[in-house]
DNA sequence: TAGTTTTCTGAAAGTCATTTTCATTATCTC
DNA sequence: GAGATAATGAAAATGACTTTCAGAAAACTA
């Protein structure tokens, strides 16, 4: 099941609408770049609808986490960010904290680690954030 | 060293002042649990001198995070947390959905795969956030 | 150690991302 | 299509910091 798919069942099953202005930001988000702030998406989505509202955005972003087709991350620049989630794989990020460039990683290893650790403390793991914080190659020689 | 030298040391070098404030406040900050949010920590000053402000704890403990002898944490509940720093060990965090429990964890494999990642990457990796979310032992009995 | 300089403090005001409110508008159900 | 209910967008509110500023306290200086 695709991810509008997925949004659209949920909108359903709680007995939410469905709106232009949900469909016009969920495709928006969707077909471009990851890890949107709600400004950053907000700011997009006006040149498409100059009437749209920043609560709406915000609103519909929450959305999409809570139905799961979205995580929201936090990389300590003080705004949520939203990536699309793919079921298929799983990742974690680098950040630079020079330019801002996020690389996304995929580490199995870490993974399995993870459940373990979970076992270790009795503790049912529902969700997790891992994030490298540093200074990328470009900035790195740029010196 | 321990952190109480470190931080005169940094006062000391950087030019600033060493205060009465300041020092009830690394006292009580180390003297306690860990993972103290402005707020709380604050809250507790208030008991012993009731005309300590806000901002003054705050700056302090952006100093303590400044000078090494704290670390910034947040687990997502838009609040950020201190941690005292220990530099002969190093852990990451189980945080309880439910209770808000924190449990600490030293996972040396996972540091170095993270090790093995920036290399990877070429990405020279100075620091990490490495959170795991979920139901506490405590909460899963509870039901 | 008194005087001078500079940093600190605490109260209050300011920021900024996010959240809520509310009147109006749009969907959905029948 | 009418009624019920949720959504939207503008504006106000919230809450966690952050800054400002005048008076207080520390550190330097002669």
């Amino acid at each position: 099941m695709d991810r509008v798919a997925v949004f659209n069942d949920y909108v359903r099953k709680k007995g939410l609408k469905n709106t232009s202005q949900r469909m016009m930001i969920l495709e928006t988000f969707l077909n471009s770049k990851s890890h949107y702030s709600t400004e950053e998406l907000y700011l997009k989505l006006r040149k498409k609808n100059p009437k749209i509202g920043y609560a709406t955005v915000h609103r519909t972003l929450k959305l999409f986490a809570e139905c799961g087709i979205a995580v929201e991350l936090n990389f300590g620049d003080g705004q949520a960010r939203f990536e699309a989630v793919n079921h298929e794989e799983h990742h974690d990020h680098l950040v630079c904290t020079r330019c801002g460039e996020i690389i996304e990683f995929e580490e199995p290893r870490i993974e399995t680690i993870q459940e373990e650790i979970g076992r270790r403390y009795d503790f049912k793991i529902e969700s997790h954030r891992h994030e490298l914080y540093g200074v990328c190659s470009k900035c790195s020689a740029k010196g």
